[in-house]
DNA sequence: TGCATCATGTTAAACGATTAACATGAGGAG
DNA sequence: CTCCTCATGTTAATCGTTTAACATGATGCA
């Protein structure tokens, strides 16, 4: 003993070959029923555990496991109700057909580190043992995106991707929808407070526009192309989409001298906060200030967000199923979204009004 | 073409051995720096992504990547508080480390199936490419713990058990502050809901206690220690810790003719989901009926429930450290509880008030 | 009887890497 | 000049399976 025991002792133990071992563990109609059982007899005295996993995923070439990354740190992402939808999307899928979820951890920002650096930060990301992967929230050229794909593993985005699969929505569209519903209520200015590296509450200028992240960009424009001409749309940066920063973006931006009639915020968590935050200061939201959301999580029907609904659950179950069953499915799919009014907006208040129009 | 580029396939192009090209991925000080570079650009230019995961995890013995197993299904589990706290505490240490976290599917209740449908719904357990685990609310006896300590991979439980390695709270004696609690207000009726495979709603007659999981019994004993004799405890099943099971449960309760005063619920949802009913049968919960929780997750403060504290997330950091490094953690730590009273629980109306004591 | 078929095992070649143990030549020390 | 050390590569065994292709004897069928 103090060998572990392997395909092979078994074969030794019960006198066949190894051969017949594995077919006792994976083919039973290949083996007379008696040879079967005597095999898994053997097996269970010498408490052979079954075949190996690593063995067998080496050899057949599959995992049975399926990876996940998304742009929230793995620490956060359990507190994400956005990710957390989308996790039970997939989880539903795979479930079915005994797919395990591997979540891999990485260093989210990747902004001045070496060469080096970059690698060992994803160590995971090369280690992981699965048969492809989900990628949310992260563009093409993202280091860990690209460490997937140079596995030529099959990979799913939520983002528009020039070649590969993705489930998409219509940001653009979306971004339109929030910007009429604002500007029929009166509106001529909204800060959009958008996830980005920098920190939260500072103020993004047009240049740096460019670098954010796509989909918050589409919706920018959209908004920005539902408002009248000559409103005005300052973008702030609501940090990593946490709480606290949330919270310091909401308060700069209700510090600002010209403070805006209306904050459009990047997800349902962000506005929330920024309800929070307005309530705090004493200002009626829905009435002194309009407030809107993303997502359509659980967290805005209870806070009463005017918000963007997706439908993230089905995102995930079909992310999943793309990578299941890549023949049956499509390449791209566009799902789609809707908004839904709540209390957090409203007509601005008369003394705020534009002159014009 | 068409081959997959291998170790092998870029020794032969840089003209060197395999065993530097491994070295020059994984321990640059045992090349001269030009060759490393050297190799390193062959295998770039060939499109060689490193090394294989699988292959690795083989030869290596090592899968950097840890299972977690829980009673829920992975579909609801990430709609469970509890869980969610506890994967954010496993993710924290883990992701220091570099490991990722491998979300095992399997059906949780096996009753009744043979034993090849039992193997199969186990499949992804065996499957599984990794270094240890983590099973929450499992007994010993489970056939997915079972599995995974065949295999002898190193196991961490949150349920007391003989040998091995578990970070617990001592379930008896939350039972006895809770029981403590009401008896203190003068409960002597109390409704315990428990999570278990039965029918939600459904009585749980004594004989089948000893069928509950072992936390839901210490508690249960906890609690009938803590009340003064003669009181009466009848046990409900809650189902599977859903919502929907949990208002099941609370409206069979409340429908009896002789409804208690008070009911103990093993979870914070379960607890919530009954004030949302009796409150919904205009009950005034606190004063007509009062009711207690467990965990303590955000929900319970939002909810305004009573219940018990145990440090779920320190427990996920905790566990996860445990497999990482167990040479310098402790094989079983007890962490330590407190009981949270709020508005959820109150005296027991006058007209309720038992005759005696 | 003769031959194709079938059920049941076996042989042996991968799968793609890691890593002791061993060469080899250069440089330093005495 | 000799011996030792050190840096840098190489050789070759091994990790534990799976599975195509091949044997072999029994069975079915004309």
């Amino acid at each position: 003993m103090g060998n572990r025991t392997t395909l092979r002792s078994v074969a030794e133990a019960a006198g066949v070959s190894t051969a017949t071992v594995s077919y006792a563990f994976n083919r039973p109609d290949r083996l007379s029923g008696e040879m079967r059982s005597r095999i898994l007899a053997v097996a269970r005295e010498l408490g052979y555990p079954g075949p190996d996993a690593a063995a067998r995923s080496l050899r057949t070439g599959r995992a049975n496991a399926i990876g996940v990354i998304f742009t929230t740190e793995l620490t956060y992402a359990f507190s994400d109700p956005y990710v957390l939808a989308l996790l039970g999307g997939l989880a539903e899928t795979l479930a079915h057909s005994r797919t395990s979820l591997v979540l891999i951890p990485f260093a989210p920002v990747i902004a001045g580190l070496s060469d080096v650096e970059v690698r060992e930060s994803l160590d995971a990301v090369h280690r992981a043992v699965i048969d492809g992967a989900v990628a949310d929230g992260l563009t093409d050229d993202h280091p860990a995106v690209r460490a997937l794909s140079d596995r030529s593993l099959p990979l799913v985005r939520s983002s528009d991707t020039a070649a590969g699969r993705c489930v998409l929505i219509d940001d653009r569209q979306a971004g339109r929808e929030i910007g009429r519903h604002l500007a029929d209520l009166g509106h001529r200015e909204v800060a959009v407070v958008v996830s980005s590296p920098r920190e939260p509450g500072c103020p993004i200028p047009p240049a740096e526009e460019a670098a954010l992240h796509p989909y918050s960009r589409h919706r920018l424009a959209g908004i920005r192309e539902a408002l009248p001409a000559g409103s005005r749309v300052p973008v702030v940066s609501g940090g990593r989409n946490a709480d606290a920063a949330g919270r310091i973006a909401a308060t700069a931006i209700l510090a600002a001298p010209d403070r805006p009639t209306a904050i459009a915020a990047d997800s349902d968590v962000l506005a929330a906060t920024a309800v929070e935050v307005a309530t705090a200061q004493g200002l009626r939201v829905g009435h002194e200030l309009s407030i809107t959301g993303f997502d359509d999580v659980p967290l805005a029907a209870s806070t009463g967000l005017t918000t963007i609904r997706q439908p993230i659950h089905e995102k995930g179950r079909l992310m999943a199923r793309m990578l299941l069953d890549p023949d049956n499915t499509p390449d791209r799919v566009t799902l789609p979204i809707e908004l839904v009014a709540r209390s957090s907006t409203g007509p601005v208040p008369s003394h705020r009004l534009h002159g014009g129009t």
